[in-house]
DNA sequence: TTTTCGACGCAGCAATCGACGCAACTCGTA
DNA sequence: TACGAGTTGCGTCGATTGCTGCGTCGAAAA
């Protein structure tokens, strides 16, 4: 007596799909309540819930929606328990569309982490995340599966001036990842290397990727986080004595030089300043200044100057 | 409290309906007289009255009858907390000097925490958290550590004009802890509660705090984070149709009304909307929103959504 | 006699229906 | 590199369905 028949907007609601959706996938591939009047409203069993969710999940985990409608559709009244090992499925089918996040050849991965965006489900996004940092380590993961799904949600927020749950969300999920993968590699040693965001700087993720990345080489570092004023970035520098500073800046507004300046300026000056981020304009850089390209360059640089210090100790 | 058995019409007078709707109500959603022979009179209890004080107060409201009618039902005694008057915060502080963060009577741990915090020493900050959760629970080491900490910096940061830095890096630490604590507690079902700061409002940390407790005591919910646009948290409720929505403020400059009546304007509006955080004033919120006065009852009322199944169908 | 019961019906309104179309992503091709 | 073809999610529109509160009526209870 309890939940026996479902709205469709009660369906739509659960599975984060809109209602319009769910009677495209009624009529185009079938997947629609096992017995319905035309005219009438439709009425969802549980059985009929179970497929659409189904559907929901291959279509999140990459698989184009018409094959995953088809597996859908005959699917056994038991589901199979999860974990059939994916593994970039070989979905090549024409996709496309609709309200959906640009991913381009990213793969199928990134097209259903962007779905699972779409739907604000972030168990899904966290999960799938993990697995691909689990899988592929945290430069790969960085390169070929958050920066593109990140970036198309971003050119969809300035394009329609929406999106901004979806953005901010998709953001936590991946902060969470990093900060699990840096708890999971427990580093040796003192922090030698400071990663900051420039005066006015919000976007940390970049640096947080980085911060993943040293912690999954074992490279301890310090992360003062988003908004670092000069002067606390000074003061921070002067307490902390690093060997290496990353100053990072997203948006040219907030790449002021003078910060750099300031770093370099500072009694016990580092060994190494970096200058990350697509804001600072190469020919600007105070002399000194290191400007990496990607994020593999700035942890190769990192791990130099670990390297380094470790041979100046020992010998 | 022995024979106060009302009858069908007084019943009716005192909710302001028709005597016809209370029959309806008994014969479509249950709602009458816990014992009533087919044929004779209604004869109602004072506890049935209480159950349909409930209906009434919902649907007038603007939640769907048969919704409202199922929290009614499935209610055993969830009384809204009427009013708790604001207490003022109590803050004398006089303790350490130098540039040590004042804590109050928080304790030797929370002393500890905020001696890591000014050395910016995350793995200890991180460690000395995840410690205090796993020994006594996300609230009260919300309630006696994290808050006072994280106030007694703000405090020196205003005064100082210094210790962002520091703020951001506990700030950090505390939320990799309390993601920490909603990965290592897996929710089942789908998400009714909907966790969401308002308008322009930066910190997110309370917020995250309660969706940690919430996971923990297996609730599952989505957490929308900081600066979300009231079409964003329109649109979000929209497509997710949520039991309740939690609205964080963290200063009066971001607590909107406009906010909560657009959260209640939806079409398919959250059974329960919650304005938490000091920013709301109590003397202008719109009515049907409960202004949760600390950590624990908002957990507790986002607890008691928790079996509430949506459905606003069936007959 | 007065009030309530159960059954039936009706009008208002929100949700949904089916059809259509738009916008946008991917891919193959030139 | 640009462009057309194939897909796909979803907004819109006028019509319909179905839920909801309540009035009415003959019979039964108080």
């Amino acid at each position: 007596m309890a939940d026996e028949a479902l709205s469709a907007g009660a369906v739509a609601r659960r599975l984060g799909v809109a209602v319009t959706t769910l009677r495209t996938w009624h009529q185009r591939y079938g997947l629609g309540p096992s017995e319905h009047v035309p005219g009438h409203h439709r009425r969802y069993t549980p059985a009929d819930l179970a497929r659409l969710e189904i559907m929901r999940r291959l279509t999140t985990e990459g698989i184009a929606p018409a094959e995953a409608a088809r597996w859908a559709r005959q699917a056994p009244a038991v589901l199979p328990p999860e974990r059939v090992g994916l593994k970039a499925g070989a979905a090549s089918v024409r996709d496309g569309g609709g309200t959906a996040i640009p991913v381009g050849r990213a793969g199928p991965v990134a097209r259903g982490l962007a779905r699972a965006a779409m739907r604000l489900d972030s168990v899904t996004i966290g999960r799938t995340i993990a697995e691909a940092l689990a899988a592929n380590g945290v430069v790969a993961t960085w390169e070929g599966l958050l920066r593109p799904v990140l970036a198309g949600i971003g050119e969809r927020h300035v394009a329609t001036a929406g999106l901004i749950e979806v953005e901010h969300l998709v953001s936590r999920c991946v902060s969470e990842a990093f900060a699990s993968v840096a708890r999971a590699h427990p580093t040796v040693g003192p922090p030698r290397i400071l990663l900051s965001c420039a005066d006015e700087e919000q976007h940390s993720l970049p640096l947080e990727a980085l911060a993943a990345a040293l912690a999954e080489a074992g490279v301890s570092y310090r992360m003062l986080g988003a908004r670092v004023p000069v002067a606390a970035l000074v003061e921070a520098v002067n307490r902390t004595g690093p060997a290496a500073v990353v100053l990072w800046s997203h948006t040219r507004a907030t790449a002021d030089p003078h910060q750099l300046a300031a770093l370099l300026a500072v009694p016990r000056r580092p060994l190494l300043a970096l200058a990350a981020g697509p804001g600072w304009r190469a020919d600007s850089l105070p002399a000194g200044v290191v400007r990496p390209v990607d994020l593999a360059e700035a942890l190769s640089l990192a791990v130099a100057v670990r390297d380094s210090l470790d041979q100046s100790t020992a010998g």
